[in-house]
DNA sequence: TGAACTTGACGTCTGCCGGACACTAACCCT
DNA sequence: AGGGTTAGTGTCCGGCAGACGTCAAGTTCA
């Protein structure tokens, strides 16, 4: 195929991403989010995020964001682009579109600092952010929105834990996503009757009865949109 | 807010909207589509877009490129970004990252012609479209599952529909959609259940029974993602 | 060592919703 | 008037989600 130009009218723009990571921490959903270290809204939390840089894929940019602005240690479970926000006045350097993705992160990313051209970086919590920095409030909403919605759908749930994980665990994960309390019964009916949890060996978690551990069924796979 | 410059690593990309416009001909769904007048994939069929303008939001170029590259008389009666293409071989023009649109186009949306730089306009089938360039099959591909979530979520059948109408239409619509037939008792048991459609006169179809006519109830708003 | 505490595991009933299924009603045409 | 065509209607059944309280198996501490 013969490489042609670019017609005149193409409108050049800054192409970014921004990433909505999560990881569940104590039983709470947090964000990642790292603190500006540039202008404009230097000092401010924000999404860690970036230009794509030429002939790089759109998740390979989300990435290699996350590893150069955060110090995350485990590659995501789960990444999936979700809405792209091109606005125009919503970046005051000028047009700037950001293609957002969500990630999961899986349990034991914990330690996280800034890199590249942060100041740090701190999981902070999913629902009650701090202020935020240009549009990323609406974005971290709506990969909110999204997360739920796979929550139920496919079950991206999982990819929160570790390879084995308790019942009870699993349901703390589901109410940190869901921003609400579960039956314990009903949960359990549900998620069994999904046939893809396999039991394995016991567990002690320092008081209470010990619980079952689980497995998650070879088969399993994430279904896309 | 002070107008900052671009830091120099924002990669500029050319950026296109895709829309991906839908609607009912003669018991079908179909999507329009326009013939290209230019290189590369001069001749084949693609889907309307073009390059957005500097200045302008990522919806308004959506209508204007459906109003300038095809000749449709009517508003869009729903229109939603739904994926960004943004791979990077898929344009051989060089980076091209498209946000896609998903539009439907009410009933009475007939005559269409090519405008710009296309050959021509059609209706031509949504489930069944002749060979297309670039990626626009995936694109297309991608579009009719989004509606077809939209449909039973929202309640995006009755943008197809003039404002008056009767059940067996609307079923139409559902079927036509969904590419599969469904059960007359049944839907017509849903769709009344949801208390969204109030009855009006009478009118009689060329042959049979007359269907009673029905309107949409004023509150009814399509629900976002 | 045993009593108190903590957390895991379990089943029933009820209401709602979706799917299968066949006949009558109203109008047109000839 | 009769045949053709399409609109309109109700029941039964199975599955799923939600409400609800008690017993079981450990740990902790006096």
């Amino acid at each position: 195929m013969t490489r042609l130009a670019l017609p005149p009218q193409a409108t050049q723009v800054g192409l970014a991403v921004d990433i909505a990571a999560f990881a569940m921490h104590g039983g709470e959903l947090h964000a990642l989010l790292v603190q500006r270290g540039q202008l404009p809204h230097a000092r401010d939390w924000a999404l860690p995020g970036g230009f794509v840089q030429p002939g790089e894929e759109l998740h390979e940019a989300a990435l290699r964001e996350l590893r150069t602005e955060t110090t995350v240690q485990l590659e995501p479970r789960h990444l999936e682009q979700f809405y792209t926000f091109g606005e125009v006045g919503r970046d005051p350097r000028g047009r700037i579109v950001s293609v957002a993705h969500l990630a999961v992160l899986p349990h034991g990313t914990v330690s996280v600092s800034g890199g590249g051209h942060t100041l740090g970086a701190e999981w902070l919590s999913a629902h009650r952010p701090p202020r935020l920095a240009f549009d990323h409030q609406a974005i971290l909403t709506r990969a909110l929105l999204r997360l739920q919605l796979r929550l139920e759908y496919a079950n991206l749930a999982l990819e929160f834990l570790p390879d084995t994980f308790t019942l009870p665990e699993l349901q703390t994960v589901y109410e940190a996503i869901l921003d609400r309390h579960l039956d314990k019964r009903n949960f359990r009916k549900r998620l069994l009757a999904q046939g893809i949890l396999i039991p394995s060996g016991e567990r002690r978690s320092g008081v209470g009865r010990p619980a079952q551990l689980y497995r998650r069924a070879k088969n399993v796979r994430v279904a896309a949109l």
